[in-house]
Formats: structure tokens, sequence, C-alpha cells
DNA sequence: AAATTTGCTTTAAACGTTTAAAGTATTATA
DNA sequence: TATAATACTTTAAACGTTTAAAGCAAATTT
């Protein structure tokens, strides 16, 4: 079946393709187009099958509908989450979602934002990756809108969409410290991102603020390079030796195989030890024991992330900083 | 900064936007641009830092360089890893991915199929929901060319690339068999999709043919829209009167919500009951027992997937039909 | 009866590219 | 020296829309 165009539709009418394409747009009032002639139009664009162009369209307008999204990773919990609430705001707002993964490589992150940028979509929802901070500033210089989500950098001013990780791992600390323990070990990637940092920053500053000396050997860092054997490593630390009576992990995955590890030595969770998690995952559902969790709002960071770029999209201005909280989801992983 | 085009650098270094067009294009040489002028030309572009509208570009050649994705429900394990998969080998082959959730809608499926197609993509890879039917029909005779990945309705013909259900559930089943179980339940859900029915044929057949007679009770279907119920009085009846000795789930959110069920119940993995799984999760991680399962090959699925659709767009031939088949991961929940 | 208004419609340029086809020097061949 | 081939470049139409501006009857006002 041939393309049908707003010419074709004319022609078997019998009018021009301005005519066409006001009736189409829903501008048949506004430009008074004839009755008669309008109800000919739409019979003809449905059977003819009229499908518009969407190029042709975002060409001449200048206005793709389009947004660009890149994740750190599909597979993770977070990037799925914030996907599916992404899309599903975009598409209610009618934009579409152009998408790519950047599998936390800064190189694929800049040449995707390049990609998108020439696919003219009219803005972008990005989670930056480690290095991405040059892609950043480029990207500022151009006039295409974007809001970071999730991550951002401390020293770049933009919109974005963040969760208060200062805050969420202050509070996930004080809960342990409240469940009676004083020896909390800390887990985390020893990356350079802020946002993990600041999980760190929150952990240190519960224990100072409560007055509990903290201990070096505590927080550890494992590279995500190499995480299954410094993890393994690092449990083994904490559960032997100086031993601590609680590990709050940084992130699902850490949890996840710091909880594997946990199990391998036997240790039981929470008679041995208490062991609470900033985000949640699907393996905690069939671990012996539901872990305690920091939630973070995926749907609520998704929607607004999307309102936040329309808005900045149709009239720039102030840059905007939205910090969520996350919720405290008590289990049985702390004992008292 | 304004949008920088090729009219602009043709302005700049003083000749024809047809030269510059072939210079950036790579055709310098085939359309003989004097040497010195490309060198130019090409300065000129990076000094400007041209970006290529590539939406122009694409309504001129008729070419988007872009394909549409819509998978069920993007926080299923299934679709992020086939996205992911498909994302990078579009990438890999210099195409772009547009994206869209159905949420197992198939009136949200046939929208996205609009949508996208509307915005010219050169072709769709789709993972077809329930009732999905009339799109699929409807696409086909619109000339954009598609392959269907992981369902499938039989009674349709088109580009697909498949898993054999039916002997991945067959085998599955043998080796429960082979363990020494013959009171063997499997629980699916109770969907008209093919994909899932091939497995409930798998699974009897297996019985049949190892002379195992099929006890009715013994086969459950779960309705997706009450499965965590469904599966409590499913387990429950498992387990407590006519007892069966080992399950199989169709599914891996099926293991999950089983698996949790067996746990509230006391019942051991293996030494209560066996459990075979019909695709992998992150949560089987943190299980007492590691699941046996059948995995499946999403890697291999998404990059055949980009690779016949892109096929079909250069040359349109026959329909192609591919079933993959799963691996058995053997692991400790069956005991012997 | 001329001028104006109203209601409807068309014209044509533009969006940023691509690409046949035509144009124009310069050089080589007869 | 005329002719042809070569090397390079421009012209201009096209892709499928949108939209300001102009056009033209018929109806209304002066």
């Amino acid at each position: 079946m041939k393309k049908v165009g707003l010419k074709d539709i004319a022609l078997h009418v019998g009018v021009s393709t301005a005519l066409v394409s006001y009736v189409l747009n829903g501008q048949a009032e506004e430009k008074q187009v004839g009755k008669e002639v309008a109800e000919r139009i739409r019979r003809a664009a449905e059977e003819l099958e009229y499908r518009p162009n969407q190029l042709a369209k975002s060409l001449k307008t200048r206005k793709s509908n389009t947004i660009g999204l890149i994740v750190a990773d599909i597979n993770y919990r977070f990037s799925s989450g914030i996907t599916r609430a992404i899309e599903a705001e975009a598409k209610r707002k009618n934009y579409t979602v152009i998408f790519g993964s950047s599998n936390e490589s800064s190189d694929k992150f800049s040449e995707l934002v390049n990609v998108l940028v020439n696919h003219q979509v009219d803005g972008l929802i990005l989670v930056p990756v480690e290095h991405a901070e040059q892609s950043i500033l480029t990207l500022q210089k151009s006039d295409v809108p974007f809001v970071l989500i999730d991550r951002n950098f401390p020293n770049i001013l933009t919109n974005s969409v963040l969760l208060d990780n200062y805050k969420a791992a202050y509070d996930s600390t004080v809960h342990l410290i409240n469940q009676g323990h004083s020896k909390i070990a800390f887990i985390n990637y020893n990356a350079q991102l802020h946002n993990l940092q600041e999980r760190t920053r929150g952990y240190l500053a519960a224990l100072e603020e409560h007055g509990i000396e903290h201990h070096p050997g505590w927080s550890l860092f494992v590279r995500s390079s190499h995480y299954e054997s410094d993890m393994r490593k690092a449990i083994q630390q904490l559960v032997s030796g100086n031993k601590c009576d609680a590990i709050f992990f940084a992130t699902d995955r850490l949890s996840i195989s710091g909880l594997k590890e946990i199990v391998s030595l036997k240790v039981r969770v929470p008679d041995d030890i208490s062991v609470f998690s900033f985000d949640e995952s699907e393996a905690f559902e069939l671990f012996s024991c539901p872990i305690s969790h920091a939630r973070q709002p995926l749907e609520k960071m998704g929607k607004i992330a999307v309102t936040m770029l329309l808005d900045s999209i149709n009239k720039p201005r102030a840059v905007n900083q939205i910090y969520l909280e996350t919720q405290l989801v008590i289990e049985k992983s702390c004992r008292e």
C-alpha cells in the first residue's frame, strides 16, 4: 500500500493541502473551513487511512514531540522502574520516548546524547554516568533542554530530580542506631558518583551526631569492576575479628551480593547480624528474612522529571532542582 | 547558540550546500570534490559544530534509521534484558530505538504501534500482548517491516524470533522425571498466549510419553489479575491432600510467588518438594536453595531480532521464523 | 452603485537535507 | 585549432508538512 499524504487527500477531495492540514489539525473552526468540506476531508482521511508523517511535521514546526532518555543500564531495577514511569507520563503528554542505555560508559553516554540531539528530541532526561561532566557541559551550551535524574554533579548547576541521598542514608543509619546498634558497618562502591558519596556522608553524619565513634574498618568500598571478590573480602572481614553487628548496604546490588556472602558464611540475619539496604530488590522477596530498606519513589521521580522537562521546554527559566525523600520500609532484618 | 545548518557551512566556506552535503556524507571522492575545498568544508563543520538534522535527512531519504520497540512491561526481567540487547545491537548497526511499553494492554499496544509508525520508524520489534491480533494484521497490510519476539499468534504468519517453548517445557519436565519424580505439578497463567500454552503442552507431552498418568488437579492455572491469591490456593492444594512431589512453574514471576507461599507453609525445597522454574530471577540468588531453571537466551534473541528486522527492511522476502532453544540450568532444587 | 465586510479557499514559501542534472573552466586529444 | 574529455561546482527540485498572505465571491453596509 502506497503512503497516503496530505496531497492525496487534497486531490481526492478536490481542495488544497492547506485546507486538509487545517481540518486534520483541528483548526477547522478557527480557519473557518466550510462545514461540508471539512466533513469530506475527514472522511477521505479515514477512507484513505491517512497517517501523518511525523518527520515532516516536526521538520516544519521545529518540534518533534519526542524526548530522549538515557539510563545507565536498563537491567537495573532503578532504570526499568524509572523508564516505565517516564514512558507512561510522556505518552500521557503526547510525547514519544527515544531510548538509550549507556551501560555506565561515558563514551557511549556522550555518543548517545549526540544521536538523540541529532534526532531533534525536544529535550532529554539523563541518568549521567561517571565522567560525563564534559558531555553535560557541552549539552548546556547547545540549547536542548534536559534534566538529570538520580545522579548529578555538584559543581554543575542543572535541572535535576534527585533523591536526598544524604538524608536517606542518615535516617537509615539512625534507624539502626535506634535499634540499639553501634557497631554499624557500611558498604558502598568506591565510585566518584555524588549520589553515592552523599550516602556515605549521611552514614558518617548519623554516627557522629549520635556520639558513635567511627571505626575506619567499618566503611568499606568495593570496586564495581570486582565487586564479587571485593564483597567477599569485605564481609569476611566484617564478621570475623573486629566484629560489627549491623551492615548498611549502599545499593540493592551490594545488598544482594553481600547477603549471598553472609548466607554462605552461615551468618544469620538478623540473629547474628542486622542488615539494612538502600533500595530494594526482587531478590529480597525470597530471602529468609524480609530486608529493611530505603525505598526510592520511582514513579514520582519519573513523573516529575517529565513535567520538569516539558516545563523547561515551554518556558525556559531558572534552573530547578528537586530532592525527593525515600521511604524507610522497616522489616525484620534489624534486630532490636 | 543558533542551530548550524548545511547552508551556514556553505556560506562560510563560499560553496553550495550540495558540496557540503557530499563532503560530510563521505562522497567527496565519488563526487570528485576538490581536496582543498573538502578540507575547508570539514574544518568549517568542525568549527561551527555542525549537527546534521536527522529529521530533514530522514524526510528526504525516506529512511529514519530508527526502529520501534514495544515490550509488554519494561519491569519484566525478560523485557529489560531483551531491550538492552536490542538497543546495543541497533546502535552497533547505526539505528536508534524508539521505545514503548504496552503494559499488557492491547489498546495501548495498538496506539503505540500507530505512534511509532507515524514517527516513520524503519521497522518494528514487538512483544505482542493478548488480543493484539488485529493490530498485527493491520500492520501487515501497511508496508512497515516488523518482527515479533517471544510471543506470536499461531494463525498469523509473521517474522518472529521465538523460544521453542514446547521443547523447553518438555525437557524441563523430563528432567524432573529423570530425577525420579512422577507426581509433578505444573502452574501456569490461565492466559491465551500461545507461548504459555506451548509450555503446558510440553509438560503434558513429557508426562504422557513417559507413561505418567496426568492427574488433572496437578496442572493449575492462576489468573494474572489475582495471581497472589490464586497462587496461595494452588500451593496449599498441592502440598496438602493429594500431595505432589515436584512443581514446575511456567514463568519466573510464578516461581517467586509460589516459592514465597512454599516458604510460608514451612515446606522445604528440595527436601519436601522439588521446584523447577521456567526462566530465572534475581530473586533466586537469595533463596535458600538455588533453583533449577530453563534459561532464555535474551542476548541472542535481541540480536537476532534486530538482524532479522534489518534484513527484511533491506530486502523484503519470505517470512522468517526462528525458534531458539533454552538452556537447562541444573541446580539443587530438584532432589534425586 | 460603490465600498466594505464576511466566509471560504488557494498560493507559495519554508523547514534542512539529498541528488540528478546542468554548468563551467581546464586540460588532453585529434 | 577545434573538439572532447576531465575535474570540479552549482542549480533546483524534492521529501510531506505548516502557515502567513493573498484571492475571490457573496453578502452587507454606506
